[in-house]
DNA sequence: ACCTAACCGAGACGGTACGTCCTGTCTTCTG
DNA sequence: CAGAAGACAGGACGTACCGTCTCGGTTAGGT
């Protein structure tokens, strides 16, 4: 059983220039360009180091990632639900999926494809904080009849987080405003209450 | 310089046994397990024959992928589209989302985010080729007025592909029936002709 | 400036823990199984207290070997040279070439090659404290016209131990109670008075 | 069960290369500083390939040794025994104790002493075939009643051979031309036909 | 009875070397 | 003469130790 080392005698040093170091790499090289060999030279710190804190260069490229990004997009309060799952969906979009952040999402999306650790940690830890408060206004907007009550909160969630991780992942189309715009427009339509099937 | 080899000159029986042997790596151990030196022992094939014809254990692993999954799902003729779409999409959740070929393909997909080549051979390949019939299908029913004409069609696509592969990628929910049909329902839904926002 | 420790705060528990964890781990995987990490984590001890007190596992290993075989061979007083220096021979033999303490000796003969403080301390406080009485019983001899006079004392000395360390160290011959018999003899044989070469 | 590679399939220039390089890391540094990493780096080539045709540095560095000193002494013929031995003795000396090569032969036996591979091939390699000529001139010399017949030749040969290695290995006193000289006449004082002891 | 200084166990730290694995190229021998 | 076999340079991997360091806790005088 592997002994979790008490994080109370973490250098803060070595942990801060880690971090620095893996992100000057990734965005010098990219994804692939990043080793742990390079992040260890790179930040001045012995490889065992990186090693005992983190299990694979994945987990730290995370962990960058959610130093980097952990900063929303919030749900305004005090709105719609019309407007705020607009407003929800294009700063998801201005903050996340274009530019390196974008990159670095694509990036380790894929290398969780077959890291199952990886992905049970961006789930918990990247995926869900981004789901969760829309999902609670979503179940609010169907306590107040404003969205059909028949639709599973999860799958209604999707019609709007899932168009934008297709694009950005397999088919590479754009995801830019109007896109953005159009999607949120069509779940719209789904989830009203009276919606029936063409 | 390179010479390209002569596509003429490629035997048979080498390219049969590397796929086969590329096949059942990929069942024994999963991606991560295959590399260009166990493919070409199992297939009794010299590391060269591989890197003649292909660049990459990516490249190999997609022709397998496309070699034993290139069969569908085909869209029934002489249907109304909801019902198209409908079977359509079951179609694909059951060649390709379940069971090894859901696991293949989240794999490629997950390389394909590191491997622009590996992203373009499948974009090509293998999705478009299964957004083709559907798009035009989709195409006829905006000209006839069941779908609504206002929507771009890859967009409308994007309703029904997008969901399955998000759970399928990044979020690990299920993708079982039931699921399928609430998303067809949604779009449908979002689609018809006269469907207006919550 | 590195503080010499005081040798009056030395904990006697810990340095009895490391002494013998130190031989446990000879016994048990031999010198190269020996780290200073090991022997602080079966002793109980700080890794840092190792260190305090020796420089290198090769010193304490040393300790080790002093600590368990310092006792002897002596020589017996009252009896002529000649059965003074077969009796010392046999139990030098007995003492330290056969079993754990012949190992060890070859061991740390061999970690003293490249290794120089090492090598200081067994010739002072092994190597020498062995000969030394013999030195002493020879010259006696020599003053009594028993033993040639017109040889150094450490050269005839040398036909004795150097056969057995040779053995020990280089060749992997036997040297069993015979082999000591016929040096000591062929010692004994160029040694007397009127010896002359073949 | 590992597979023994096939030795007309190695490349001469990295062969060569990585003596080369060893020898001047040697030169250089000494044993301790020879590591499989930095041969590889010096000798242009890839670390597997030593790993390849060496199990250990330790037989690199032996092959190094044979290399450089394969070139005797030889035993000069035609002469007497006493003068063929002194003769031998010296060059040996001259060749292996003292200089680069003495200090190699040092660290060599030193790390024999827990490399058993190591031992058996410096034992087969080198030790047994400088013995084996004085061996057989021993043999004759005894047939031809020159040298006492009493005597097992490995022990007789040890009388000459033993103090020198001893004086390399353990003591560390001079092995000068005096005292090789000494240790000559002793040993055919000792084997002289009619011989007695103290 | 309290300081205070050195000791102690524990273990993280920056480093270095290890031996293995895989990549993509090049060479040799064989059918 | 095509291709199986495999050696090659290169380089990342994850592990094992090294010797130093920092952290609290304990112990032992000296006040």
């Amino acid at each position: 059983m592997p002994v979790e080392p008490d994080p109370t005698r973490r250098s803060h040093e070595s942990w801060r220039a880690i971090l620095d170091a893996t992100f000057e790499l990734l965005e010098e090289g990219g994804y692939e360009s990043v080793t742990m060999g390079a992040i260890a030279a790179r930040a001045g710190v012995g490889r065992q180091t990186l090693y005992r804190w983190w299990p694979s260069k994945a987990a730290v490229v995370f962990e960058v990632f959610l130093d980097k990004t952990n900063i929303g997009p919030f749900l305004a309060g005090g709105e719609d639900f019309p407007t705020q799952l607009r407003a929800f969906a294009h700063g998801f979009r201005t903050l996340y999926v274009e530019g390196p952040a974008g990159t670095r999402l694509r990036e380790l999306t894929g290398a969780a494809q077959t890291d199952p650790d990886l992905a049970r940690a961006m789930a918990e830890q990247w995926f869900e904080p981004r789901r969760a408060p829309v999902r609670q206004a979503l179940q609010e907007a169907q306590k107040a009849g404003v969205v059909r009550i028949d639709i599973a909160p999860d799958t209604a969630l999707d019609l709007v987080f899932a168009p934008m991780h297709y694009r950005l992942l397999v088919s590479g189309g754009p995801v830019d405003a109007e896109y953005v715009d159009a999607i949120v427009d069509l779940a719209l339509a789904a989830l009203a209450p009276g919606a029936t099937p063409a």
